[in-house]
DNA sequence: GTGTTTGCAAAGTGTTTGCAATTTA
DNA sequence: TAAATTGCAAACACTTTGCAAACAC
């Protein structure tokens, strides 16, 4: 990540404001890592080694903590396809996933390219917090 | 489990025998013990601690071992919901999941109860291996 | 007998925790 | 200064591995 791509300060600042999170150094910089613009999937340690390579330096615990506070303030959504590993999509909006079997990369499908039209009702007592569609191919 | 209940040792055997499967003490048991007859979705822990409630004996690296044998013979089919922690799912048919996130608990959806009439194509040189629809219910 | 399967204990993976030191407002 | 946040290292939960002993055919 060039720089001079990164969004800028005021904008990442902003949000985690918004978002009610103290704008520290470490949430700061992975948020410029993570809302460059681009939709993107990333684990911890993806995370962690990029701020390592940008000279970030912050603990893999921080990265674990802030990515799910980033997630409990809908900045980020955690998506699940694998046994022991966890992605956080930075695309909020409502989309599903391809999900290559062999080389465990995940791809955005828009909202609109799946429809679901018949839907069981939720189980009485429950609410309906997200429907997830995930299509698993062997790429 | 009521051993009146179970199914018959024949048919289980045949079953692992059609899987290429030699149906060792251990398979056997623990096939007995999966396919009961009712759909089931078991971690390898809970079907480890049934194993040894039942008194038989087996080790937990063996019903790993089963549970991943089983699947790729497709009598399971592993279900992920959870980043660390895998379940096996006794029905092989097509169907969907409700999953409660708080309890962690796991419901079958029947296929019929869930329509999706648009889907995008596979990416270019894969195939749709699967189709996982999963909704997340706060219960 | 021969190749497969098992059990054990150890190693591995990804994630979380407890707490003192640091930083933010 | 008071409360929130961080880094570290240890703990954690779940899963896989290596290999000698036991087993199925």
């Amino acid at each position: 990540m060039n720089i001079a791509t990164q969004r800028p300060f005021s904008q990442v600042l902003d949000r985690l404001r918004m978002a009610g999170l103290r704008p520290t150094r470490q949430r700061l910089a992975l948020a410029r890592l993570l809302f460059d613009g681009c939709d993107r999937h990333v684990s911890a340690e993806q995370l962690h080694s990029e701020a390592l390579a940008a000279n970030i330096r912050v603990s893999l615990a921080t990265v674990y903590n802030s990515l799910h506070q980033f997630t409990s303030a809908a900045l980020l959504r955690e998506i699940v396809v694998d046994a022991g590993r966890s992605y956080f999509d930075t695309n909020t909006s409502e989309h599903h996933h391809f999900f290559f079997e062999r080389s465990g990369h995940l791809e955005d499908i828009a909202g609109h390219m799946v429809t679901v039209t018949k839907m069981p009702d939720a189980p009485a007592g429950t609410t309906i917090r997200r429907v997830d569609v995930i299509v698993r191919v062997d790429g």
